[in-house]
DNA sequence: ACCGAAATGAAAACGGTTTTCATTCTCAAA
DNA sequence: TTTGAGAATGAAAACCGTTTTCATTTCGGT
């Protein structure tokens, strides 16, 4: 399996998520880069956040309205965020306590193959002030 | 504000979403009410979940594809769910340790109008048998 | 029974996302 | 440097879950 060839558009895709400090959709990265004059269909955009959440680059967050958001990880293994509901700012966090009762509580009920999600919304303090 | 008019229609979905283990889309529940021969339309189903679920009556999940899905709620108040990856079928779980660690987390970072999401899902027995 | 208005449902519209296919571009070989 | 295979691109079309629209039906009060 070659790797993928390195392209203009590759790289701004790459760069315009790893620039933004929260999560952002496929149409928020178009917006942005076209906004600032590039050169890109939406489409390449969203095969190119597809391959970066693919070779977890990307960390990947189904929001409750149903759209696909994407966010740069910056720190390695399995992390939960802590998402602002206004500005889309997020923190990353470890718990691994909150990871053995995950396990813990599907193995007693009888599940393999376990995964979690856990996400944790709020107003950060900047959007907070009046 | 006058409490909705009791309908067939809004019997039926609520019946079909009861007796179901799981969680269901719209187009779930849609299609188990049309093979039962129900006569309903798939606007009716989705206006009926969206009211049972503001009313506080349904749980809602998005999933990672992005499609909403509903579930009768078995308990009262905030809860989380392990949810078989193959049948849907879902238990609710609670731990008040992991509410305490989510809520202090937020206000350690600042954040107020805290709300999180836990979801773990996994293979049940039943579906990890050949 | 009548009637206002809530509810219904099919068609149309919406909008995020994916597929299609002609064209462009990358990169390895010569 | 040139060439060319095939990967990548991008606009249009298609997909599909969901919502809006509006004519019609139904509920519930009088």
């Amino acid at each position: 399996m070659a790797p993928p060839r390195s392209t203009r558009q590759g790289l701004l895709v790459e760069e315009a998520v790893r620039g933004a400090d929260g999560f952002r959709t496929a149409q928020d990265v178009y917006a942005s880069l076209v906004a600032d004059g590039a050169r890109i269909g939406l489409t390449t955009v969203y095969r190119h956040l597809q391959r970066l959440a693919d070779q977890g680059v990307l960390d990947v967050l189904t929001a409750a309205d149903g759209q696909i958001a994407y966010r740069s990880c910056h720190s390695d293994g399995h992390h939960h965020h802590l998402v602002c509901r206004q500005c889309g700012m997020t923190l990353e966090i470890h718990e691994p306590s909150v990871e053995q009762w995950a396990d813990r509580t599907a193995e007693l009920a009888g599940f393999t193959d376990v995964t979690h999600t856990v996400e944790i919304f709020g107003t950060c303090a900047t959007c907070r002030q009046p």
